[in-house]
DNA sequence: AGTGAATGAATGAATTATTCACTCATATTC
DNA sequence: GAATATGAGTGAATAATTCATTCATTCACT
């Protein structure tokens, strides 16, 4: 094989994980066939199984680099600049940003009941609530400053967190009529209005 | 047959149809095996055939509640007492309560690919968004009495409800970890603290 | 002409809705 | 109160269906 078909394969490979997590993040894992993925990256129905094993495969390697992407994300968090209720917008910005498909694989994953040994095992170094410790110190401060609300910090940014999860989960089946609101609506639900 | 043993036929018939929404809710359409209803009801796997034609037939059937349920939830935010606060935190409560199963599938088969023609057909005469005028009628109540922030009423209501429909349908899922905020955290989206 | 990429119809292994032969408790009849 | 009838209830067996995977064939390129 020369390079440059390897490049080939390597970039095809790439179109039909792109196309699979997309189909996952809307349909699930058992919702998701492998004629959708083929559909959404417009190949044929078999050419997905000259890059990849098997379903599982596909899923597994979805779930590994979404893990990547999770943690670096959460890492960012601690490190933002500007005042809490920028910081704040910028994680409500990050979760409800249109094409979020890796976060949203990984709820649901989170939630199937049953998901290959492989990927069981990835997902034990993989905590959601991560953030959390690193949101509440930020509504600490934003607190102090006067900018946000009373209340036990631990609590609000878990409920904070929640709620921008529901809307990312909501965005993730596209229903008719719904319209999402953005980040500044979102985050006055800690920040006090002035 | 007497009265006696009809009584009982409805009352199981019931039966199967509490446990089968419950499912339904919580494991989606195709998610939901009959085996799992026979489970939640207590009853062998056979015996819903004998109250039901088939599983379509219960799905019908609670869409058909359902709808019905929706439809008088909706009428009465019209008529709700008390201050437009007041108002909204009701709503929230009611879409947010545990045992919402009725809206919660709804949801479901909103977002389903395709569904019994008979579903398809009663869907018909649903709209979701029916809440969306009175809930607006509420808001621009609540602007000028002072309570409420500035904004399109129209738009407001609608990410009102869409962040409270997610929040609803994370709850049906039930994630480990995620803890749910309640009506108070909710109605600070459109209430100015005082 | 030879090579690997690509197709999409065919296969067959699960999965799961539905049926049915049977049991059992209760009601009815004499 | 014994004999019989009824129909609710069971759960293993069956029948459909679905869908991941394979493979015979075509295509594109050198």
């Amino acid at each position: 094989m020369t390079i440059d078909s390897e490049q080939i394969r390597d970039e095809r490979r790439e179109q039909i994980k792109k196309a699979a997590l997309k189909v996952f993040a809307q349909h699930g894992l058992i919702g998701t066939k492998m004629s959708m993925i083929a559909k959404e990256a417009k190949i044929s129905d078999g050419l997905s199984y000259r890059y990849f094993k098997s379903k599982d495969e596909i899923l597994t390697e979805l779930v590994k680099s979404s893990i990547d992407g999770a943690n670096e994300a959460f890492a960012l968090v601690g490190t933002m600049p500007g005042t809490p209720t920028d910081r704040i917008r910028m994680i409500a910005q990050e979760i409800l940003q249109e094409d979020n498909h890796a976060f949203i694989l990984m709820q649901q994953v989170m939630v199937a009941r049953d998901v290959p040994d492989e990927v069981a095992r990835l997902m034990e170094d993989y905590d959601p609530l991560a953030m959390l410790g690193a949101l509440a110190t930020i509504i600490e401060e934003g607190q102090r400053t006067g900018e946000f609300i009373d209340g036990d910090p631990r609590e609000l940014s878990m409920w904070y967190l929640t709620t921008l999860v529901g809307l990312m989960n909501l965005h993730a089946v596209e229903i008719e009529g719904y319209r999402r609101p953005g980040p500044d609506f979102m985050i006055r639900l800690l920040v006090k209005p002035i």
